[in-house]
RNA sequence: GGGCGCAUAGCUCAGUUGGUUAGAGCGCGUCGCUGAUAACGACGAGGUCCGAAGUUCGAAUCUUCGUGCGCCCA
C-alpha cells in the first residue's frame, strides 16, 4: 500500500516533515558526498549581512542561489555550498551607536573604542538565529556550521596578504579623498547617509571678477554659491568646445568674458547691458592666467612654475584650464575651482598634477580645519567656520571692485541627517587608494568573459561602470573594520605591508601584544578573533628597518567592507595562509547571484580584486613581483551571474519593515510554505524582472501547479491502493532511482510501444518537457523552464488524467490495460518528483518517499539523491505530440460551440462534424472520434475536409515566406486573395499544383507553401472555429437523447448524495426513486445499467427506500424523490 | 546632470531572429463538471502594446525624440 494520501493537504506541514527528514537522514551531506570526485560546479555564496532582519527580498535570492546547485547536483556535479557572512562596517557601527545613545567618533572614543569593537562584534550576530532559520526553512542547502566569517582572524589575515601584494606591486598608495565632512562631528559621511540629509536652502550666488593678468581691464567672470571657497581659487575651468563672448559692460564698465549663450541673460540679470567686442574659443582661452580674488597663496607663489612631462615650463595654479564638465546650464560657463572642496574640481588638480613632473606640479591648497574653520594663511577670518565667512568675504570683494553681480539662489544641499542645522561641506582627507584604472582595460576583458544575466548588464550597467572605472577609495577612519596592514616608520615615514599575524610577530623588536592578552584575561570569552582588530592590532610595533631606534606603527585606517566581500574566493579559506588546495579546486565560481543593487558592489569587488591578483598583472609592473601567485584564464572570478531584479513592496513602495508592506518570511512559510513561495519566484517571471512583492501571487502558486499536480498524485494513490497496486512486486535487489530499465521488470509492465496511445503521448510530453527543461537549466534560464513544467503538469492533470480515469476505476484489477494505466501514470509521477525537485524539494521529496516506500530501502532513500531524468529520443513523437493538441483544440471547439449554443454538456447531442482546412491528420483524427465523442457528449463525430456547406475558405499569404520574396507587392497579394474565392484558390492549387495571380508588375505563381488556410464558419451554425479548424454541432434533440440526458442528470445527483452520505469510494448502494412520471421511469429503465454502472448501485427501485432520508430533485421538469443508501457489505 | 533599465488587459506578468487573430494567471461574467471533490473545467468580456516621428511590403518587437517610473552614480 501507498501511504494515504491526506485530503486537505498541508503543504507547511509536510514541509516540517521533509525538514526533519533531512536532517534525520542528513540528505544534502550525502548528495554531495555521493558526487565526490565528479566535476564541481562552484558556487560562491555573496555573503549577506545578519545585521538586518531579513525580507521576502532576501528569499529570492537565496533560493535562486539554491536552484542552480541543486539542479547540477542532480545533473552529477560536485557542488560544495560555503555560508558566509558579511560582518564589517559602518552600518553595523551605526547600529551599536543607536543602542548606545551616541553619534560621532569623538563619542566613540570617549566610550572606548575596545568595548565598542566586542559590541560590533556581537551586534554582528544580532539576528544570525532568523538568517539561519529562514535559510534553513527555504529549503537553502548550504553549509552554515562552516561559514566564512569577515572578521575572522584567517580571513583578516588572508586579506592582509592580498593587501601586501598590492603594496609590494606599488598598487596601494596615499592620496587625497574629496568626502562630504561633519565639520562638527569630525566625521565622513557615506553617500547614503549624504543622500537622506538634502534640504533647500537659500545660498550667496556671487559672480565675481578674475582680472586677466596680461589686460587687466578684462575679467573672467566666475559664478559660484559658496563664496568661502574663493580664498582656497586654484584653477578657472572653461569648457574647450564653447564659444565665450568679449563684451563691454554698459553700466559698470570693463571688459568681461562670459560663454556666449548666456552674455544676453547675465546683463539682464544684472541690470545692464553687454557690447559684444569679440568672440573667442574656450581652447583658446585655456592657460590664460588671472589674478585670483585673494592673494593668501598668489602672494608668495603666483609665479611658480614647473616642468612639463612633454618639455617646457608652466605656471602651477592660477590659470584657464579646459574641462568637459562645464556646462551652460547656469553660471557663467567659467567654473572656479577649488579642488580641496569639490570632488570634480579635485579631480581638476590631479589631471594637471599629471602634466607636470613629479613634484613640480600644483599643491593641493586647503586653508580649512577638520572643523570647518579657516587656518593660518588666510588671517583675516581665521577661526570662523567657513560658513559664517560667508557675507563677510562677500562684503570684502565688493569694496575691492571685484563683486560684479550678487543674488541668492534657492538650491538643494545636504545637512548632516543627526544633526540637522549643520551643512556639510566636501572637504579632503587623507586615504588609501587601489590603482585599479591601471586594470581597467584588463578588468574589461574579464567582463567580456562573463556570461550575464541579463546580457545587457555587460555592456551596460556594470560595462559603463567599468569603463569610467576610478581607483578604488581602500581606507575608511572608523573602528569596525578589517585593519589596514601597513606599518609605517615614525622617523622616515616608510612603510611596509604585513601579510599575517604569524609574521607580525617575526618582526624585530616586537611589543604591544600585551594589550590583547590583557583584555582576554579581563573578558576570558572575548573571540580570539578580536586580536587582529582595533585597538589590540594598533597597540602593536617593532624596529624600523629603515633606521636604527625608530619604530614602525601601524596606520590608524580599518578599510572598505566592500574588499572584505570581494575577497571572498580566497579568504574564505584562509588561503594563502591555509587552504591552498581548496582555493584551487573552488576557483573561479561557475555561478554567483544577487541582486542589482550589487553591481557596483560585490560585483565590482569580486572581479576587481581577483583581476589585479590572478589576472596577467600590469604590464608596468616588473614580472618577478609576485611569482607565486598562480594566474588564470578569464573570466574570473565568476563565469556566470544572475543579476535579480529588485523587489518593492506590496504598495510599490521600497520594502519597509516599518511601512509594513510585506509579511515576514517566516510567516510565508507557515501560511503558504516554502515550495509555493520557491515556485512563486521561479515560475512567474524571469529572475532579473523587478517585481512587487504580492502575496496573492504567492497564494495562487499552491492551486496553480502544486496542487494540481498533489491532486494527480492523490488520485493515483487512491486507486492503486484500491487495486493493490504495488510497483515493488517482482522487482528484485536494489531498485535505485526507478529508472525505466528497472520499472520495465515490474509485474506486468509492458513496453510503451504496446500501450494505448495516450500513455505513448504522456510519456512523450514527459520526456518533451524533460529535454526542455534539461535545454533551458543549462542556460541558468529558470522562468521558461517552470512554464514546461507548469504546462506539462497542466496536460498531465487535464488530459491524461480526465481522459484515463475510467481506466483506473472499472475493468479486472489485472487486466493489461488497467497495469499500463497504473505503470504509466506511476512513471510519470516519479519522474516528476526528480524533474521538480530543484524547484520545489520539499513536494518532490513527499511524492518521491510516498510513491517509493514500499521498496522500503531498496529505492534511492530522497529524490536529492536521485539523478536529474534524461530524455529518450525513442519515447519522443512529435507528430503525435502535435496531433493530441490538435484534438484537444477541436474538444475545446466543441465546448465553445456547445456554450454559445446553451447546450450543456450532460445533454448528449447526435452529431458533431469536424471542418478540417486540410487532410494531414484526417485520417488519425478519424481514429480518435471516439475519445473526442465522450469529452463533448455526442453520438458520433465526423471529419470532412469539404465543408463548404459549414464555412468558407480564407486564404492568407504566408508573410513569413513570401514578404522577402514580395516586397512592396505582398499587400496587393493578400488584397487579391482575400477577394478570390477561397475555394476555387484551392481547387486550382489541387489541380496545377499552384495559384497564379496577375499583378501589376507582371504575374506571381503561389505554391502551397507560400499561402495558408482559414477557415470561417458561415452564419446560422452552431459552431465554433479555430485557425484551421471548425467544429459545427447538430442541435437536434430527439426524445432518446432528451431522455439520456435526464439520467446523466440523475447519475451526477446519485453522485451528490453518495458524497453526502459518506460512501467510500467502493461502497455499493441501493437507490429508491419515486416519481409520477411514467416518462422518467422509463428513461431510468431504458439506462438502468449506466445508472448502475456509474454510481456502484446495486439495485434500483422505483419507491421509497425504507429508513433512508428523501431528497427532492426535479429531472427534466419532473418532480422526483431520491433515496439512497448504502449497502454495509454482508461479511 | 550622467549611465542603465522598465512602460503590454482592472491587477501581476509573458511575448522566442520584425510576419498580419498579442498571450497566461488572478479578478470579473456566463456556463459546466462531480468516483481527484472545501477541488476542477470551459467559454466570454476586457488591449490606440506610454506618446510622436522614422525604417520596412509588414513594427508590441528596430531607430530617434519625448513623457512617466525604478536603480546606480553625481
Amino acid at each position: 500500500m501507498f501511504p494515504s494520501v491526506p485530503q486537505d493537504v498541508s503543504f507547511p506541514r509536510l514541509e516540517h516533515d521533509v525538514l526533519q527528514f533531512w536532517k534525520q537522514h542528513q540528505i544534502y551531506e550525502q548528495s554531495l558526498r555521493q558526487r565526490t570526485g565528479r566535476p564541481s560546479f562552484v558556487f560562491y555564496e555573496g555573503p549577506p549581512t545578519a545585521n538586518g532582519m531579513p525580507h521576502p527580498g532576501h528569499c529570492l535570492t537565496r533560493a535562486i542561489k539554491d536552484l542552480f546547485p541543486r539542479y547540477k547536483t542532480m545533473r552529477g556535479y560536485y557542488c560544495e555550498r560555503k555560508a558566509g557572512w558579511d560582518t564589517h562596517g559602518l552600518p553595523v557601527e551605526v547600529e551599536v551607536c543607536k543602542d548606545l545613545g551616541i553619534h560621532s567618533k569623538e563619542e566613540i572614543e570617549q566610550y572606548g573604542v575596545e568595548p565598542f569593537i566586542h559590541r560590533c562584534q556581537q551586534s554582528v550576530w544580532r539576528y544570525m538565529k532568523e538568517w539561519e532559520q529562514l535559510t534553513e526553512r527555504l529549503g537553502f542547502w548550504i553549509h552554515l556550521d562552516e561559514a566564512y566569517v569577515t572578521y575572522h582572524a584567517s580571513y583578516v589575515e588572508s586579506v592582509w596578504w592580498s593587501l601586501k601584494q598590492l603594496f609590494d606591486r606599488g598598487l596601494l598608495y596615499q592620496g587625497h579623498k574629496i568626502v562630504w565632512w561633519w565639520a562638527q562631528g569630525g566625521t565622513a559621511l557615506s553617500s547614503g547617509e549624504v543622500g537622506q540629509g538634502y534640504r533647500q536652502v537659500a545660498d550667496p550666488s556671487v559672480f565675481v571678477r578674475f582680472p586677466l593678468t596680461d589686460d587687466t581691464d578684462t575679467s573672467l567672470l566666475v559664478w559660484t554659491t559658496t563664496p568661502w571657497t574663493l580664498p582656497s581659487n586654484q584653477f578657472v575651468a572653461v569648457h574647450p568646445d564653447l564659444s565665450y563672448a568679449v563684451v563691454e559692460d554698459v553700466r559698470q564698465g570693463g571688459k568681461l568674458i562670459v560663454a556666449e549663450v548666456l552674455a544676453e541673460s547675465l546683463a539682464a540679470k544684472a541690470g545692464t547691458q553687454f557690447r559684444l567686442l569679440d568672440r573667442i574659443n574656450g581652447s583658446k582661452l585655456v592657460g590664460r592666467r588671472y589674478r585670483p580674488p585673494f592673494d593668501f597663496f598668489a602672494a608668495e607663489s603666483y609665479d611658480q612654475t614647473g616642468h612639463l612631462k612633454t618639455g617646457g615650463e608652466e605656471a602651477v595654479a592660477w590659470r584657464v584650464v579646459a574641462a568637459d564638465f562645464v556646462t551652460v546650464d547656469s553660471g557663467t560657463g567659467l567654473v572656479h575651482q577649488a579642488p580641496a572642496f569639490g570632488e570634480v574640481d579635485y579631480e581638476v588638480l590631479l589631471r594637471e598634477q599629471e602634466r607636470f613632473l613629479p613634484g613640480e606640479g600644483p599643491q593641493l591648497i586647503c586653508p580649512v580645519a577638520p572643523d570647518g574653520t579657516f587656518t593660518d594663511p588666510v588671517e583675516p577670518w581665521k577661526g570662523v567656520w567657513v560658513k559664517d565667512a560667508d557675507k563677510s568675504i562677500v562684503r570684502d570683494l565688493r569694496q575691492r571692485g571685484l563683486l560684479w553681480h550678487q543674488e541668492q539662489v534657492l538650491h538643494d544641499y545636504p545637512f548632516c541627517w543627526r544633526a540637522e542645522d549643520d551643512p556639510l561641506i566636501q572637504y579632503p582627507r587623507r586615504s588609501w587608494f587601489i590603482r585599479t584604472t591601471r586594470f581597467k582595460q584588463q578588468m574589461l576583458e574579464n567582463n567580456r568573459h562573463i556570461q550575464w544575466l541579463p546580457e545587457h548588464i555587460r555592456d551596460g550597467r556594470f560595462g559603463n561602470f567599468l569603463e569610467s572605472n576610478v581607483d578604488w577609495a581602500l581606507s575608511r577612519e572608523r573602528f569596525w573594520g578589517t585593519p589596514l596592514p601597513i606599518w609605517v616608520c615614525e622617523a622616515t615615514g616608510q612603510m611596509e605591508a604585513v601579510a599575517s599575524y604569524a609574521e607580525l610577530l617575526q618582526k624585530p623588536g616586537i611589543d604591544g601584544t600585551g594589550a590583547w592578552e590583557t583584555a582576554k584575561q579581563q573578558y576570558p570569552d572575548l573571540p580570539d578573533d578580536l586580536r587582529v582588530h582595533k585597538p589590540y592590532i594598533d597597540a602593536i610595533t617593532y624596529d624600523s628597518p629603515y633606521q636604527a631606534g625608530a619604530r614602525m606603527r601601524r596606520v590608524p585606517e580599518v578599510i572598505d567592507c566592500w574588499y572584505d566581500s570581494g575577497a571572498m574566493p580566497f579568504a574564505q579559506w584562509g588561503y594563502p595562509h591555509q587552504g591552498q588546495e581548496r582555493f584551487q579546486q573552488q576557483f573561479p565560481a561557475d555561478f554567483i547571484s544577487e541582486a542589482l543593487d550589487q553591481t557596483r558592489g560585490w560585483f565590482y569587488s569580486l572581479l576587481a580584486i581577483s583581476t589585479m591578483l590572478f589576472g596577467p598583472g600590469d604590464p608596468t609592473e616588473s614580472n618577478d613581483s609576485d611569482a607565486t601567485t598562480p594566474h588564470y584564464p578569464w573570466p574570473h572570478p565568476y563565469r556566470t551571474c544572475i543579476v535579480l531584479g529588485l523587489m518593492l513592496g506590496e504598495d510599490g513602495n521600497k520594502m519597509s519593515k516599518s511601512k509594513r508592506n510585506y509579511r515576514e518570511p517566516g510567516e510565508i512559510f507557515e501560511r503558504y510554505g516554502a515550495d509555493a513561495l520557491r515556485w512563486y519566484f521561479f515560475a512567474n517571471q524571469a529572475p532579473w524582472t523587478s517585481i512587487r512583492y504580492r502575496e496573492q501571487a504567492i497564494k495562487e502558486s499552491i492551486p496553480e501547479f502544486l496542487l494540481r499536480l498533489w491532486n494527480v498524485f492523490s488520485f493515483f494513490v487512491i486507486y492503486a491502493n484500491i487495486d493493490g497496486f504495488d510497483p515493488s512486486e517482482r522487482i528484485a535487489g536494489d531498485a535505485g532511482q526507478l529508472a525505466p530499465d528497472v520499472l520495465a521488470t515490474g509485474r506486468g509492465y509492458r513496453p510503451a510501444d504496446q500501450r494505448s496511445e495516450i500513455d505513448r503521448w504522456i510519456l512523450s510530453e514527459l520526456h518533451r518537457t524533460t529535454e526542455a527543461v534539461i535545454e533551458r537549466m543549462d542556460a541558468f534560464d529558470n522562468f521558461p523552464a517552470c512554464r514546461h513544467l507548469h504546462d506539462f503538469v497542466d496536460a498531465l492533470s487535464n488530459w491524461y488524467v480526465r481522459r484515463n480515469r475510467e481506466r483506473f476505476w472499472s475493468g479486472p484489477v489485472d487486466s493489461p490495460d488497467k497495469l499500463d494505466a497504473y505503470w504509466t501514470l506511476y512513471e510519470v509521477l516519479v519522474t516528476t518528483a526528480k524533474l521538480i525537485a530543484p524547484f520545489t524539494p520539499f513536494l518532490a521529496e513527499t511524492l518521491w518517499r510516498n510513491l517509493t516506500g514500499m521498496f522500503h530501502s531498496r529505492a534511492t532513500l530522497s529524490v536529492h539523491l536521485c539523478d536529474y531524468p534524461v530524455p529518450d529520443s525513442r519515447v519522443t513523437d512529435s507528430l503525435l505530440s502535435q496531433r493530441m493538441a490538435l484534438l484537444r483544440e477541436i474538444a475545446s471547439l466543441g465546448r465553445a460551440a456547445r456554450a454559445s449554443a446553451k447546450l450543456k454538456v450532460r445533454q448528449p447531442l447526435s452529431r458533431a462534424e469536424v471542418v478540417l482546412a486540410d487532410d494531414r491528420h484526417l485520417q488519425w483524427l478519424q481514429e480518435h472520434a471516439p475519445l473526442l465523442a465522450i469529452e463533448i457528449n455526442v453520438k458520433a463525430v465526423e471529419f470532412t475536409t469539404e465543408g463548404e456547406e459549414y464555412i468558407r475558405y480564407k486564404v492568407v499569404p504566408n508573410f513569413k515566406r513570401l514578404g522577402p520574396k514580395l516586397g512592396k507587392n505582398m499587400p496587393k497579394v493578400k488584397q487579391m486573395l482575400e477577394q478570390a474565392d477561397g475555394a476555387e484558390l484551392l481547387r486550382q492549387l489541387e489541380q496545377q499544383g499552384r495559384v497564379a495571380l496577375n499583378l501589376p508588375d507582371g504575374p506571381v505563381e503561389l505554391s502551397s507553401e507560400d499561402i495558408e488556410v482559414r477557415l470561417q464558419a458561415k452564419e446560422g451554425w452552431t459552431a465554433a472555429q479555430g485557425e484551421q479548424t471548425v467544429v459545427v454541432l447538430s442541435v437536434e434533440l430527439t426524445p432518446e437523447l432528451i431522455q439520456e440526458g435526464w439520467v446523466r442528470d440523475l447519475v451526477r445527483q446519485v453522485q451528490e448524495r453518495r458524497k453526502a452520505i459518506s460512501c467510500d469510494y467502493t461502497d455499493r448502494i441501493a437507490v429508491g426513486l419515486a416519481t409520477d412520471s411514467e416518462e422518467l421511469r422509463q428513461a431510468i429503465r431504458q439506462h438502468a445499467e449506466y445508472l448502475q454502472g456509474e454510481t456502484l448501485a446495486e439495485s434500483i427501485q422505483f419507491d421509497a427506500l425504507a429508513d433512508t432520508e428523501p431528497v427532492q430533485l426535479e429531472i427534466g421538469g419532473h418532480p422526483l424523490t431520491l433515496y439512497v443508501r448504502r449497502i454495509v457489505p454482508s461479511q
